[in-house]
DNA sequence: ATAAATTTTTAGGTAAGACTAAAAAAATAT
DNA sequence: ATATTTTTTTAGTCTTACCTAAAAATTTAT
């Protein structure tokens, strides 16, 4: 069944918020995400509940059915490997392409992702350390942790972020905090845990708790 | 002022319609290439005029304003940088790539069409043969004029089509009628038009006049 | 010049996806 | 256990972009 720019992204969302939690997601929740009203939300979920992508009883919250998955799967493989391109073939920043990625993800083509992919040389992560789903809707897990639970004196390396925004991917690059980046963490903080690392051997520097807990490492 | 998806389809068409003549263009023909009822046009012919983007009166039919052009130009800038794309970096074949042109066209990002363009290292023509507007908005004139205006026994370059449709392009691409194809016109069937050409010195084959008229060529 | 045919516009409706305000249910506090 | 607060749903509107049927204007034929 044909999915319309609107279904896909809260299919998108639901999926989203349910990746921490195997409990219902919350009206509320996809409401905040989706920038608009609960009530909307609510119209909204009724109608992919009757497509059979989610399961919806009113006040219990709602939960992808494997299909409506599936969909989340194919956006989110589509938004990852756009990103891929437009940071490895046009140039691009990490911190500049989510929004386009946005759009193009609802771009409507078997064929074209395919030959994408393969253009690409069919990565297994995105920009932002996020691994890809594969044609088939498996999608690895995110193997790397915060490195705020990394402990003192210890050697890493950044893999990833946990979050997209752009002004802290800026903030990253201008620490010179990009992917593969080699960490070593000095001291925490006890006080506000924030820490003290060195990147890539330079001079130490401060980056709050904040910080530390949406970067990505391997130890 | 902000387009919907619905509105640059529309000024692309009239844009179209407006190419061969200096009327105004009709409801019915914007009705047709748009695949929707004339009162569905009439309704949106009314609120393009308001944006200002066509001048419009009852009954005359409707035109571009400079404001209505430029953003059809831009759509077709798009339309035509996304077919290059398509062929040649993912390698798709001239009839396969007008569906998906026309859903990545309106992706909004003046930096992407910008970098796209550089990437493809500055197209001129789409792999139709059609000149590419620029970012200013000038498009080249079409230069080519169609086959079936050739002389009898005159020697002629493929240069483009002055037609989309993939039943078109997969017959050319059968006949070995490809872009840069050398056509030598053997002769002119005076009952139907139809033509005996070679192509690329190869054996004789026949072409209806209906496809002569949409074979762009150079002399 | 008038009648007939065609084109275009108007009027009135529908579906998707949003909104606000009010009602109902659930969660939290006393 | 009841009252209060918060969350969620329902009811009623709005806008965009489409539709059909009917009316009006224009074009073509007689
Ligand atoms: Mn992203
Ligand atoms: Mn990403
Ligand atoms: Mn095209
Ligand atoms: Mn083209």
């Amino acid at each position: 069944m044909a999915t319309s720019l609107a279904e896909e992204n809260y299919l998108k969302i639901i999926y989203r918020l349910s990746e921490n939690t195997d409990q219902g997601v919350s009206t509320n929740a996809v409401a905040e995400l989706a920038q608009t009203k609960a009530a909307s939300v609510t119209d909204m979920l009724q109608k992919l509940a009757e497509k059979g992508w989610v399961i919806y009883q009113k006040y219990q919250g709602v939960r992808l059915t494997p299909s409506g998955q599936k969909i989340a799967l194919s956006i989110i493989r589509k938004h990852r490997l756009w990103e891929v391109f437009l940071v490895e073939k046009l140039g691009y920043n990490w911190d500049e392409v989510h929004e386009i990625a946005e759009q193009l993800e609802h771009i409507e083509s078997e064929s074209l992702i395919q030959k994408l992919d393969e253009f690409l040389g069919f990565p297994d992560r995105d920009p932002h350390g996020d691994p890809i789903p594969t044609r088939d809707g498996k999608m690895a897990d995110q193997i790397y942790q915060p490195l705020s639970e990394i402990k003192e004196k210890m050697d890493c390396v950044l893999m990833g972020v946990a979050k997209d925004a752009a002004v802290f991917l800026q903030l990253l690059t201008k620490l010179d905090l990009n992917l593969g980046a080699k960490i070593t963490i000095l001291e925490i903080n006890s006080f506000d845990r924030s820490l003290q690392i060195q990147v890539n051997s330079a001079a130490p520097i401060f980056v709050s708790h904040e910080v530390a807990k949406n970067i990505l490492v391997k130890a």
